[in-house]
DNA sequence: CATGAATGAGTCTTCATTCAT
DNA sequence: AATGAATGAAGACTCATTCAT
């Protein structure tokens, strides 16, 4: 019965995993201890260490599988959307809603790592090839734009990406950290007025 | 002579902070010790406590004095400065000469600072009310012009503001993260040309 | 059919104290864990203690039936030989082969039980029970040498016969740490010389 | 004052080995606990590490400055001894009272040492080293007699040397380990009067 | 004031052993 | 009988903080 196995272990990964981000997004990775994640999923510290070689493994781990899809996740979601102009709409809002409704832990997630990211090089690896994965994706939208006339030729595809990603992310830490006066919604529409006039054929 | 000897231990003071400051941009606050910020100056573990009466009080004492005053900097920087547009072109070209030249450790540290927002209250209030200040001051200057007419008077210089603010972190976060990719020059013309057309009255 | 089974049974267990003197031999028992063992013979964990009860007792019977043979062992293999010289001998003679040739593994296995023998009590006297059984078979032999009036009626059998053992055991601790300089076949010419001329009559 | 604190240090340390040395006689390496080497020396597992960097250093450090030194002893002890045979014999005294007397722990860190030996290769390779040690300096002593013709010419230097380091460690362990039937005074009689009629010119 | 040795609580990780399937 | 997942106690090592000198 390897089937059943198969899925019990995956599990019990998930479970795992998603303890550890619990613990992780409440005193940050660096304070969590191993007895936390492992109590926080009912399980003992040394079941903890079958599925995953040491505590940074589990970092690593949620870094990959929950923070580093961003760009699959972009891409995935704006495919069957008509033209380049409803793809980075659709790509704020999905931004917005996932901070909001879906995935509110993972903005939290990406202040872990940042925090991470000053002593751990693979850390930092992740986000940084996250940002390009992302900066890729929109950079060849925006030129889809400008190919087709939708957008003015002068614009610079990349440089207006690596932007939109800054911001995002900036905007991630401080709504993960409750800044007060940021307001998702307000913001999304100055950053797409602002856009919108900056990539107009006049 | 009280005016020599507190001269000296401010000295002293403004050592520690400067060497605990590099030993943070190394290796983050949690991994960097006690003993590594004693020895790289040349003091024994001892004497720092007499001027800090525990690692995060100097972590807490660099936010305040680095980087908590940002927003009285901005102010200052700018004040002789003409009209509202002309104050905000300064503030972002502020901001690049800051990452570039004149601080480029202020980058990392607000890097370390994100990093222990998560585990330290005190620390992330820090960042917020930073966050506070230079938002404050960017809509008032914002506000000023809506007043006197240069901007359009459909602008929400509240968003706005965080906008800019947000933006700035997130590019400073990459820019200390040494993300491939970022340039910061042409990062600032886009975003002076995109908060232009957003600003200007039609 | 519970004879099949018997020897099945029997099988598997020596199966198990091969894999166990295996990796005895390479780490050390200490450092060995149950998994290296269940894993080099094709077992589980579990399965190892259906034949016994503890790590220490697989160490313990590996002892009593790898290592406590040897006066046995030495008895069988020169029952058949002529005087008391001959059995000497025969005995140093098999001494080296089995270093050499038959049991290279014996001599590392002494190794790790001298190293358990701090440790672990029950080990210890295993050694020593080996020591008294081929000094006692030892010390026969020279007896009936010197009542025969083929050795000198002076030497003293139970001493020579322990020394003979000590000297036995640290040419093989040496041998099995793969000390260089260590010459067998010289240093049998050698020691067979210096106990005839010790027991020759004069 | 840096001549009372260095005296003080080094005090510590000697401190420290003795702990380690009475604890590891006691229950071996592997057993022993930083712990339990901290409470016998009445000092905390923190200030250990001050000292020693890590366990296994200890371990280390013991062999090299107790058991490693032996060459140097024999050598230093026999040096003002007249002919060879004089040396052999004042070396063979040595060891014996340095079993009973002298060192009587030393002979126990020796099975402590031979029980490292398989699973830690820098203490076998201290053993190897003592072992060469005393080989070149009792065979430097053998072949001095040959060529003044005090020995008969067949002996083999190295070959006599090593037998005799095998059986000094042979009879060492045993005698750590409490074997009844190990008589030193008797043992010593013997093997000297072996080693004589061997190396006697006829 | 400064020193730096000492403390000891706290962390990650391992592994012999058990037991539900 | 066999499996191997789970247990949890134990151990080496670190480091912020204190305090005698």
């Amino acid at each position: 019965m390897p089937k059943v196995t198969e899925k019990h272990k995956e599990q019990r990964r998930q479970a795992i995993l998603n303890a550890a981000e619990q613990v992780f997004l409440g005193k940050g990775y660096q304070l969590a201890t191993v007895d936390d994640i492992a109590c926080r999923c009912g399980l003992s510290v040394g079941a903890l260490y079958r599925y995953f070689i040491s505590k940074s493994d589990i970092m690593l781990t949620l870094m990959d599988e929950r923070l580093g899809r961003t760009p699959d996740l972009l891409e995935r979601l704006t495919s069957g959307v008509g033209g380049p102009w409803a793809q980075i709409t659709r790509c704020v809002d999905i931004f917005v809603l996932a901070l909001r409704v879906r995935h509110p832990t993972t903005g939290r997630l990406l202040l872990v790592a940042w925090g991470e990211s000053l002593q751990d090089r693979v850390v930092r690896d992740g986000l940084l090839r996250r940002f390009s994965g992302v900066v890729d994706y929109l950079s060849a939208v925006i030129e889809r734009g400008i190919k087709s006339g939708d957008f003015q030729p002068n614009a610079d595809p990349r440089v207006l990406a690596s932007l939109l990603m800054c911001l995002a992310d900036g905007v991630t830490l401080y709504w993960a950290a409750n800044a007060s006066g940021i307001e998702l919604q307000r913001i999304r529409a100055t950053v797409m007025s602002m856009v919108q006039s900056y990539l107009s054929v006049q």
